[in-house]
DNA sequence: ACACTAGTTAAAGCTGACTTTAACTCATAG
DNA sequence: CTATGAGTTAAAGTCAGCTTTAACTAGTGT
């Protein structure tokens, strides 16, 4: 009689898995309660999270990373779990987190200019380049930037 | 005897700045409360800012933009009065800053890609150019995309 | 056997950044 | 003269997103 093996995947147990995905514990066991991971159990009771879930978190990370809240996230988990019938709803869910994140982002743009130009600045008084008396906004002028 | 005029600059009360710099006039009054900013006082006692105030709300704004708390702009504030002797402190702040707004961006530009990618991937099922078994994680790995 | 480490739960607490409330005054138009 | 609207203060409340606590059980190393 041949003995069937069974290619068992890796389980990570909590501990493990957060050194893994960078949450900590609590925080796994929070994002569980509200839905957004289903770990599995094994027989002594004990959570165990897989490759998959592991995936899964990384995305959902990135999602969350681009705006979109924990309420967002829920929504976008339970549509998933409707099956195919939602997927033009993800989408358009993901395309309104998109569009939210392009106007943030090009703000971010325009702080960092002005953060490099204020340095710039600060750099230019201490090095002796920029006159003790030159204003940032004249300075800014200078530069074409605003504000 | 000629007559001295002088140029009085324009006088914004709370709810006129508010609506100009785009905070709520309880924020600007925290904002106050935390010394990011000091308006003036008009003779009878009511708050007014000038559009010097205006700019530096928004330099804080930007700044804040970039990731910086309200106890790191307190910090600035805070060096800023005590005048030049600190601007390599006030340098070496923004410095910090920087860097970790840039790491940041970078992480952003990443969830950026997943994000686009997972739009392309539902846009792709939605116009039937994926087919419905092909998952993401192969979809990502065919356009070199991780995660 | 006994300590130590990791896990379990529910619930309360914390942090940052405001926002709201309460109770008031002051300035101006009708 | 009184109603309206904007301003004033201090203090309490809100919200998201965790984090900490308490009180416990279960598995592992010496």
């Amino acid at each position: 009689m041949a003995t069937k093996t069974v290619a068992t995947e890796k389980r990570y147990r909590i501990g493990e898995f957060a050194a893994k995905t960078g949450l900590s514990g609590p925080t796994l066991r929070y994002y569980e309660k509200e839905g957004l991971v289903k770990p599995h159990r094994s027989d002594n009771g004990l959570r165990y999270y897989t490759d998959a879930d592991a995936s899964w978190i990384k995305f959902l990370l990135h999602l969350k990373g681009t705006g979109m809240t924990i309420e967002q996230l829920k929504q976008y988990v339970a549509w998933r779990a409707e099956g195919d019938a939602t997927i033009t709803k993800r989408l358009q869910l993901l395309k309104n987190v998109r569009r939210g994140f392009l106007q943030k982002f090009e703000e971010l743009q325009h702080s960092m200019t002005i953060l490099n130009d204020k340095i710039d600045w600060y750099q230019g008084k201490v090095d002796g380049h920029i006159s003790d008396s030159e204003g940032f906004a004249n300075y800014l002028a200078s530069l074409n930037h605003e504000e």
